[in-house]
DNA sequence: ACGGAAATGTAGCCTGTGCTATATTTCCAA
DNA sequence: TTGGAAATATAGCACAGGCTACATTTCCGT
């Protein structure tokens, strides 16, 4: 993103380990990303519910106004994420249904896995939706064989 | 913060469970101290080090760039989580300093939960820079419960 | 069929968090 | 001691993501 990707590092035998910046500059791009999966969940949801997810109905289960809720969907469209016609409602493509799955998917893995670990479900659930956004695919790997591991 | 606290619900019998609303709400709140914890941990981390935590060293470690550090340690001082005097390094008020130890006790805590749980290390490290800000009391103390009770 | 209510859109404000370019201050080596 | 390098500060731009106020469109009950 900032720097290259993983500077090769004179070769002085040291494994190139992830220095604090890289640590934080994933945080950071992480942040950015956050918002568009909460939406493209959420509408995958919404849709399921109720065929449509309208602005309204967004905003409210985000607990946004409705404005807020608009200019988002407008930058979810300019990234490819959904479609929408002016006051009709907001349909996923085929990149944000993607999203959606892989969020979701990411969602309930952190959810079982911390209730395996002995957190209340109400506090997992509440927790799991900022913490599904920085689990990585190897730690979600890690989360599967953990929970598989004890039937 | 926007709602009451927990509204009461009518005596209707139901458990007043947290809405989609509430979970949101709760991650956007945490969101805008995500960056405030980094810091303090950080210069904490530099002045433990170093004896003072220097603007460069601050915006190094973090991938950022000084003038993006300053701002951000302008808004600390706002706060008052830190002192500092134009040209010389930034300290840690008393806040400060106790944020600092709580955030430092989380992410060490998350980093030890999931290598418990076979996250490899690298990745532990990784991941918990973003979960940390997000997990609760509860779910800490249910982490403390599960890391003693094996061995 | 139509008129008011509900939904949606738009304008415009604010703050946060990033950046580059430039000014100022401090520090250090000759 | 002093001049250049390094560190720090400031100005100003951009965009995200909140909000309120207001405009427009759609929907629905009479
Ligand atoms: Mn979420
Ligand atoms: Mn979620
Ligand atoms: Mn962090
Ligand atoms: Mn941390």
């Amino acid at each position: 993103m900032s720097s290259d990707d993983l500077p090769p590092e004179p070769d002085d035998g040291i494994p190139p380990e992830a220095t604090d910046a890289d640590r934080f500059t994933n945080a950071r791009a992480i942040r950015s990303t956050a918002l568009f999966e909460d939406y493209t969940e959420l509408i995958a949801d919404l849709t399921e519910e109720f065929g449509e997810a309208r602005i309204t109905d967004i905003a409210r289960r985000l607990g946004v106004t409705h404005p807020t809720a608009n200019k988002a969907v407008l930058r979810l469209k300019r990234e490819g994420l959904v479609i929408s016609r002016p006051y009709r409602g907001v349909f996923l493509t085929e990149a944000g249904a993607a999203m959606a799955r892989e969020v979701k998917a990411r969602h309930r893995l952190v959810v079982r896995l911390l209730i395996a670990v002995g957190v209340p479900p109400e506090a997992a659930e509440m927790d799991a939706e900022g913490i599904e956004h920085y689990v990585s695919e190897t730690t979600l790997k890690a989360f599967e064989v953990y929970l598989d591991g004890r039937q």
